[in-house]
DNA sequence: GTTAGCACTTAAATATTAGGAGTGCTAAAA
DNA sequence: TTTTAGCACTCCTAATATTTAAGTGCTAAC
């Protein structure tokens, strides 16, 4: 639906409405838009203007002598007026929120488990909604140094520590005639060589390298190409979510059916993960209002995310996800600052 | 409240009771009772029947003109008297869902993450309510391999493989003199001499032999104990839990506030990790209804536990959390069967 | 001890009513 | 042409009856 030029006394009007159908989930009537938000005209021209902006479709009339309720187009006009100032806005709250949040990260900086988990928590407390961090992509981090375990015979357990200090390990399933010994010589190699390496570069590099170089362990190349292969690919899966309790207590998740919708989007992560995976490489905040959701099971939430970084690359995503009726300017504000806060620590 | 006998008939009524109730949330009448379990005398003697249940605690009536309801004294009555009974029983459905269990986890034999996530999930399939497990305990297994990985100057990150495949790493500040060296040589005399040892014996001999044998690390030897002592000590933290979008489907959890419990629960694991660590060192399958738990927090759920061994030692254990109006005869059935299938994968 | 019979209780379902918030329309005013 | 005041109309919500049905407890007879 193209965006209609609307005046500017119109997209007050609109933009009241979402505010206050934000503040209190209750259709919204004309007189209470004209007191409350000092609008010098009578009840009438707000309701002509309503009327307006429904045949627009930014809103919606449950039953003809009702208020009027925002539209997933009305969220997505008033996130669009707001956006911009929100971001340079930071309210004492959020700032104190921040310090305390920024001085926990920098004393849990070398773990990295405990730091989203913290970010998150933290992200869900402050909203009501869920909190959610997609650690860095594996692929993005450097090898610090990887080691290779024989276990029982015919498998390889690969232990991956990246420059995050996040430990990864893969089991394998391998060939008997491999030894311990070999497996040494290999994780020596790979360490001594890729140590510091993006894990890109490194899969690039390495299969060549190593089948120029056959060092001793020649016959078993083929074998050892398969384990190095898979050791070094690690599929995205670490997604932190906190806050179900909390978001059990808005009103928009009052209804049972409301909550099954969650509840399945916290077990079915994978369908967030692939959402994240393409914010990850954005710059900016992403904000998904309902409808806009590419995935279907998504469209009755919206998700504000936000890439972190480290220096200037970015590594991961963290994100609010709550009702459509979101509290979006401090959910931008939020996600936004703890974002920075995420990056400071991540960068220093 | 100690327990009263009661005769033949009453026992009956009480079962057909709580085995209606169980069946459909709804209290239960003497007519139906009656009629349905095919009782050879008139409601008014049934009615008399259950008036004397009510004075001994067992049913409970929430007002005047209503059916009755079970106490948990009742529950634990009713569990009780088919306890023994149902251990020996085995309907065709669960002896298919074993079989195919037992199939999937033999493929899985190697891959412990993956063999816990699958018997929660086909234990909260089978029943709709939580399906829970937790990890064998680091100290009942042995040591498989060890490796420390110096991090960033002043961490050191040790990662533990156990006899099962586990792979557990954890964070250790530790001191910038000691190089990567030292610990390959600190790694190396802990893999040659407690490979295969229990983790429990390690800790009580490495450190008297490592001050014994004071090696060449002479100087460091009080750092390295330090690391030592943490890298061998590890809290038990790895619970599965599945089943939250299905055990929001009984309609024991149609009330927002019953659901708020569940979502504490599952938040605050380490409730439930207490409550498994005594489970795992008993020999049977251990039933807590309601009232009995321990933890006030759970009382408003039952649970079935039953340990998983390895030969005859007990590892760990699995559960089912559900409404205190659980199906016993069908829970109790299910997770002794699944710890059997578990602790013979486990045994092979 | 058991049964039939009946009065009584209570919740849940259904119907009825009153109240109120909010609209849309019209005609007059700006 | 836009805005406003006024008013009839709509439809939800909450409060209040009314009815229904399930189930009990009690009594007196078996």
């Amino acid at each position: 639906m193209k965006n209609i030029m609307l005046d500017e006394r119109t997209k007050k009007v609109l933009c009241a409405i979402v505010d206050s159908y934000i503040e209190k989930p209750e259709p919204v009537g004309s007189r209470y838009i004209m007191k409350k938000y000092g609008f010098d005209v009578c009840s009438a021209t707000i309701r002509n203007i309503m009327s307006d902006l429904e045949d627009e479709g930014f809103l919606f009339q449950p039953h003809t002598s009702a208020g009027r309720v925002p539209t997933d187009r009305a969220y997505r006009f008033y996130v669009d007026c707001i956006f911009k100032e929100t971001l340079k806005l930071q309210s004492a709250e959020i700032k104190k929120l921040i310090e305390s949040l920024t001085k926990k990260l920098r004393k849990l900086r070398n773990n990295m488990n405990s730091l989203f988990l913290e970010t998150t928590q933290s992200l869900s407390q402050a909203t009501k909604y869920l909190g959610l961090a997609l650690l860095p992509e594996t692929d993005k981090t450097a090898l610090h140094r990887i080691d290779f375990i024989k276990f029982k015979d015919d498998f390889v357990i690969a232990v991956v520590v990246n420059d995050k200090g996040i430990v990864k390990n893969k089991i394998i399933r391998a060939y008997p005639e491999i030894t311990q010994q070999e497996l040494n010589s290999l994780a020596e190699f790979v360490n001594a060589n890729y140590h510091g390496k993006a894990f890109d570069d490194i899969r690039e590099d390495l299969f060549v390298r190593l089948k120029r170089e056959k060092l001793y362990w020649d016959k078993l190349i083929a074998k050892i190409l398969k384990i190095c292969q898979q050791a070094l690919y690690f599929s995205r899966e670490d997604l932190y979510i906190s806050g179900l309790y909390n978001i059990m207590h808005l009103p928009d998740f009052s209804h049972i059916e409301r909550l099954r919708e969650i509840a399945k989007t916290i077990q079915d992560r994978h369908l967030l993960i692939k959402l994240f995976e393409n914010i990850s490489e954005d710059d900016e905040i992403k904000i998904i209002i309902g409808e806009e959701n590419p995935f279907e099971e998504l469209r009755s939430l919206s998700i504000i995310a936000s890439p972190y970084k480290e220096k200037d690359k970015s590594l991961g995503v963290i994100a609010l996800v709550g009702p459509k009726r979101m509290d979006y300017q401090r959910a931008i504000m939020l996600v936004n600052a703890f974002a920075k806060s995420l990056t400071d620590t991540l960068s220093e």
